[in-house]
DNA sequence: CTGTTAGCGCTTTCAC
DNA sequence: GTGAAAGCGCTAACAG
């Protein structure tokens, strides 16, 4: 509407300004072969001279090649990866309307040759490849094997930072961990006067790269500035409600003075009924991840007082815009794709 | 890369399908007039059983239409508004590889007539329009006229709900308020055994809609859920370090069983002040808004506990791609657009 | 009411 | 090395 804006500038112009065709200045726009040097200088002033951006939607007409990109995620009942799932599942319009294809992949994540050779399969099949990774060897070589045919690969929630994939999808892990341990040692409070206060951990396994990384960040902050607490050994419940359940029940009958409770994966369900039966769930306070249908209602009953979340729909779609970015080579907003360390307690539930 | 996907249908596919022309079917897409209705049932039923969407790159190029944006701020040193614009200033880049043009236009918002006659100015100038409004009639009169005139409007950071505005970009400040509530009750936890807790409030003016609002919602939950905490008077520091730092030295000075205090807008230096000069920063525990320099810098010294903060590079887009989104007719993905209440503490500071 | 047509600004052959 | 020209899929003006 109104006062039109002053007409930008096209290639053409930039063309004529550098006095070279369309073609010449295309291929000095993306930096490919068969340029003289001395034309490629005059080229890049202008369009520096200029300011000059090129027009995406036109860029993205002509190229016309849709793209496809697979997400490989775990199989298997985890509330939070199934919510990623359904985000992505909103977003098929968006992606139909820019020729995007993205396909869901099942695999079995904590098993590293399992996922090495789900991986391995996708060579050549995709132009990017987001995944939800174990931190193993075999997986490690797969992801480079991808890189290597060209794909662009994205790790998504758990990270593979020796392998060489493009970008990593996540939460910093240690600052999570440490984020869950302020938590429960400020909500505990003066509490621990008692001065003997314990602190269980419950966690899917030490072995997943997220986890241990949420357990080194919590204990740091424990012994770091709540030394009156002391922390028990970790249980491992395989994020498996039934497991979690057992070793917590057992855990809580044995110690009657723990205070605190940090549940570094999933298996909620489990660890909640084991807290409740106990009959100390107003008493003990319960940290956890993620926002789900379950902790949610375990927030607003107030057995949980916190729970710590990565957005589901802002890592769905910062995936898949990062993934669009590396397939295109367009710069990535780092601002706009890191995922934030969420705390979300009964009040400002999303 | 590798195996092309399907190659997806264009409005000619359509257009053949339900034999008609081209033109047909964008008029039947747009919802536009002079198509008999018995040709529309025909060409949905096609794009509808192809599930046809149209490339908006395509769509973008053709339309062609360079857009203006205009967004008004208030003048002065308020930390978060200045980050505000300094995301915008970081979208340059992306918003003319749009052809899009966003302009500041700084005013005096905390000025109703001043602010009324800012927008007024602007009527048939822009197509869109961002504003930080204060809730006054001539505030929302000037947004209908703006809305009158064809431009689409979205308040941000605080809303005008009675005005004709298209949309709000922003968090909701009561669930803010209580949200501060909430953290400033558990965190002073048992130490109000001394039952005579109280808690300070500094605002910047109760006028503010935002700043009401999170009262309100700090209210309620002190009410409500930390009956043993006393709320002290409102202290209205307008925004401004140097009479908000006087009136809380005051009120600390008066009363020496403060535990707890919630700072509802800017004026936190002299805030902080306040309370450091006291030499009971360690002892009370302190609640704000927003991550700044000097929020962090405070929580990080443990003077401040926790901040509720709005993402403002998240508000920044959001409003550019509501306003975009609006004047293209596009729908908003509201999941996306929706700004959350972040609590941020030290060990997640972003 | 409906169809034809000329672009939008870039990418990509294919010639020179 | 460089340029000319044919589209990419949609929109909008103009004919019919």
């Amino acid at each position: 509407m109104k006062q039109d804006a002053p007409a930008a500038l096209t290639l053409r112009d930039i063309a004529s300004q550098a006095g070279v065709s369309l073609a010449t200045v295309d291929r000095v726009l993306h930096n490919r072969p068969g340029v003289r040097p001395d034309t490629v200088r005059r080229v890049k002033e202008a369009i520096e001279r200029n300011s000059f951006q090129p027009h995406v939607a036109a860029a993205e007409l002509a190229r016309g090649r849709a793209r496809r990109f697979a997400f490989v995620m775990p199989s298997g009942p985890n509330l939070f990866m199934q919510q990623i799932q359904s985000y992505l599942g909103e977003m098929t319009a968006w992606l139909s309307a820019r020729r995007l294809a993205v396909e869901m992949i099942a695999t079995d994540v904590f098993d590293a040759s399992v996922l090495a050779s789900s991986l391995e399969a996708l060579v050549g099949t995709y132009d990017g490849i987001a995944v939800v990774a174990l931190d193993h060897p075999g997986v490690r070589a797969a992801i480079n094997d991808l890189v290597e045919g060209g794909a662009k690969v994205v790790t998504l929630v758990s990270d593979v930072p020796s392998s060489r994939r493009h970008h990593y999808v996540g939460i910093d892990n240690i600052a999570a961990g440490r984020t869950a341990g302020a938590l429960v040692g400020r909500l505990v409070g003066p509490r621990s006067d008692l001065s003997s206060g314990k602190v269980a951990i419950v966690a899917g396994s030490q072995g997943l790269r997220d986890h241990a990384e949420r357990i080194f960040g919590f204990n740091q902050v424990m012994a770091s500035e709540f030394v009156e607490l002391s922390v028990l050994p970790v249980l491992e419940g395989r994020d498996e409600d039934e497991r979690s359940w057992q070793l917590l029940a057992r855990l809580l009958a044995k110690h009657p003075d723990i205070v605190g409770l940090y549940n570094v994966g999933a298996g909620t369900q489990g660890v909640a009924r084991a807290l409740m039966e106990s009959g100390r769930d107003k008493q003990i306070v319960f940290v956890g991840h993620d926002v789900t249908v379950l902790t949610r209602k375990l927030l607003l009953q107030g057995v949980m007082d916190a729970a710590i979340s990565q957005n589901p729909g802002h890592e769905a779609r910062a995936a898949v815009r990062v993934l669009l970015a590396l397939a295109r080579g367009e710069p990535i907003l780092s601002e706009q794709e890191k995922i934030r360390i969420d705390i979300v307690m009964r009040d400002n539930l999303p």
